[in-house]
DNA sequence: CATTTTATCGACATTATCGTATTAAATAAA
DNA sequence: TTTATTTAATACGATAATGTCGATAAAATG
């Protein structure tokens, strides 16, 4: 393949990067993928998707120093880059006009 | 796997079908979805793509009447069910929510 | 060195995409 | 009225990318 659009679970997890800020690693957002959207992930899922990301360029990550807590190995921040916030700009967009292009009767039927 | 959510892509075949309304059909499909998204793609890509959303009961179909064209083979048009309409409300509502957790600061930046 | 917290690896399932083949219908030719 | 030919569309088979897990390894500190 070639596109390298972002796939529907990538969207979400860059999102959730996006909403955490500074405090986004494997951890937190698995937690707060799950309190925000009700889906339950193996936090692997979550590592792997963030990797895949950094590979495409949509995130990008540096190594947390030690931290006060009992033990644990250092953790790794991401944070979304301007790319990332680019691509999901567009395909916020894109949804936005297919929603807008809706017939209004079909709309009724589906959201009432 | 077991999940079954809608991927990114038969999400937007999804919207397709259901702007379209009585003329969906693969082809029409794959016209609407280049002309309203910009992206281009195979018309093999929207068989399949209907094909599965149908294997989902996302999608129903239902076989075309003999028309007055040239020649050419009968249409299978498509219709989004009512699951179809649940799922896509669905992941419009998560989307919405994952937007509006993130901080307005963040938001600045990314749409201004 | 044991325990805790997190990250990395390897594997497999599902989706995304394409190219090619096949089918069916409509008309033209024989 | 059969048989070709043309045209429009769908079905099939194959490969790459994404989604998901479970197991394993690393760092940090008591």
């Amino acid at each position: 393949m070639k596109r390298t659009f972002l796939g529907e679970f990538e969207e979400i997890v860059l999102l959730t990067v996006a909403i955490l800020g500074e405090e986004a690693y494997g951890v937190t957002v698995t937690q707060e993928l799950e309190k925000k959207t009700g889906r339950t992930v193996g936090f692997s899922s979550i590592h792997t998707t963030l990797q895949r990301l950094e590979e495409k360029g949509f995130l990008s990550s540096r190594m947390g120093g030690a931290t006060t807590e009992r033990g644990g190995r250092r953790k790794r921040f991401f944070a979304v880059t301007a790319a990332g916030q680019k691509a999901l700009r567009e395909v916020k967009q894109v949804r936005e006009e297919l929603w807008a292009a809706l017939p209004s009767q079909t709309l009724q039927l589906m959201v009432g």
